[in-house]
DNA sequence: ATGTCC
């Protein structure tokens, strides 16, 4: 179990196998944060990989300050599942890829009485960037149908009340604009150097970047609701979890801030981990303290991890080498099926060279490194049946 | 990541 964590310094640690690949980029700029004024601990989970000057995929674990910037702009982002009412024994592939003309243009008129009392059902006062609202994004955000591919625990699928007979919604997108906003707005004003708890501008921040989480939460209750009428199906919502936050936590006795970036909570029940669109995804049950209290080897893991798991299986390869590195090999028509037999509908070409699944990890290492570490429990795998990211500008 | 950088 000790294997899968290594550790890197005194206050940093690795959740990953010697074997797993890691950048050493990513290693460096997990180390360089850790150097940051108030950092207690670090912990970098097996999908780390190099973000803007901060790594992707770790938490970090500060006492008396913020670091907005480790949050970075798309606050709130986050994974959420849902059931549908769609038998995955009716799915015909071709009718469903051509179902979603319209999901990404901002929701029409007939949406605005439900985007109202959403808000405000959430508290979200903000406007501005209601036009947003229903809409996936950009990059590695998804939504894509799955089916439950393999159980191997029945009774905490049926505690989610998920039935393998039905389709699955995975969900992956954050707060849009909003986030960015809010941390372009922060920068200005104080750049990189973060703000103590007894700054003038901490509350605010912590009030915006709240509202900018329930605002991506509301955005991806949105999206699944939009892709739900598409195929004319209903849905319910099994979990949602964001895994770009900053939010209060009493790690080790200590009370402090608990930055998530690309890290998914372990202290919010179950998760799922997403594999690239030609691989399996996981749900998996996180293993808590409480309930190891008696194996203090599996209690330090827990602690030295920051509550945290991978939030996906990492990028192998940086966004913008893809399409040089697949290009010459695979032509774009070649990229809209992959391995799992599953589709994809992506309109816009750099994007659809950038997420193909060669630019990732497998999922199954980031996934048997944090079972070693005695993180989590498979639950179920989940197989890919089709991946939407954007009609997008085909002339791209 | 971003009503995205040229």
């Amino acid at each position: 179990m000790g294997k899968s964590v290594q550790k890197i310094s005194e206050h940093v640690s690795l959740i990953a196998s010697k074997n797993t690949w890691i950048e050493g980029l990513a290693i460096q700029q997990l180390i360089k944060t850790s150097e940051l004024n108030g950092m207690q601990r670090v912990a970098g989970m097996p999908d780390l990989h190099p973000g803007r000057g901060y790594p992707i995929g770790a938490a970090f674990f500060t006492t008396n300050k913020i670091y907005p910037a480790l949050v970075g702009n798309d606050i709130g982002c986050g994974m959420s599942l849902w059931q549908t009412s769609a038998k995955v024994s009716k799915v015909n592939l071709d009718k469903l890829a051509k179902k979603f003309e319209h999901v990404e243009l901002p929701l029409d008129d007939s949406w605005l009485a439900i985007i109202q009392s959403r808000k405000a059902a959430k508290n979200i006062t903000v406007n501005g960037h209601d036009r947003t609202l229903g809409t996936i994004g950009g990059g590695n955000h998804f939504a894509e149908f799955q089916a439950i591919d393999e159980i191997y625990n029945q009774a905490a699928l049926d505690e989610l009340g998920l039935n393998k007979k039905h389709l699955q919604l995975l969900v992956h997108s954050g707060s849009r604009g909003l986030g960015q906003s809010i941390l372009v707005d922060h920068i200005a004003k104080y750049n990189h150097d973060g703000l103590c708890e007894s700054d003038l501008g901490f509350n605010d921040y912590m009030n915006k970047h709240d509202e900018a989480v329930r605002f991506a939460e509301l955005n991806r209750e949105l999206i699944a609701m939009r892709f739900l009428e598409a195929i004319r199906a209903n849905g319910e919502c099994s979990l949602d979890i964001n895994h770009n936050l900053v939010s209060p936590k009493n790690i080790d006795g200590c009370d402090g801030w608990l930055h998530r970036k690309g890290a998914t909570p372990s202290d919010k029940g179950y998760v799922v981990i997403p594999g690239s669109r030609g691989d399996y995804s996981y749900l998996v049950k996180p293993i808590l303290a409480e309930l190891n209290d008696d194996n203090s080897a599996m209690l330090e893991n827990i602690n030295t991890s920051l509550f945290s798991l991978a939030h996906g299986a990492g990028r192998k390869w940086q966004r913008g080498e893809c399409h040089g590195r697949l290009g010459h090999k695979y032509k774009r028509e070649d990229l809209y099926r992959t391995a799992l037999g599953s589709r994809v509908v992506c309109g816009n070409k750099e994007l659809l060279y950038d997420e193909a699944p060669q630019a990732y990890k497998k999922c199954e290492t980031v996934i048997s490194d944090m079972v070693d570490a005695g993180l989590i429990e498979v639950v179920a795998k989940l197989s890919p049946i089709l991946t939407f990211k954007t009609n997008g500008d085909c002339s791209s």
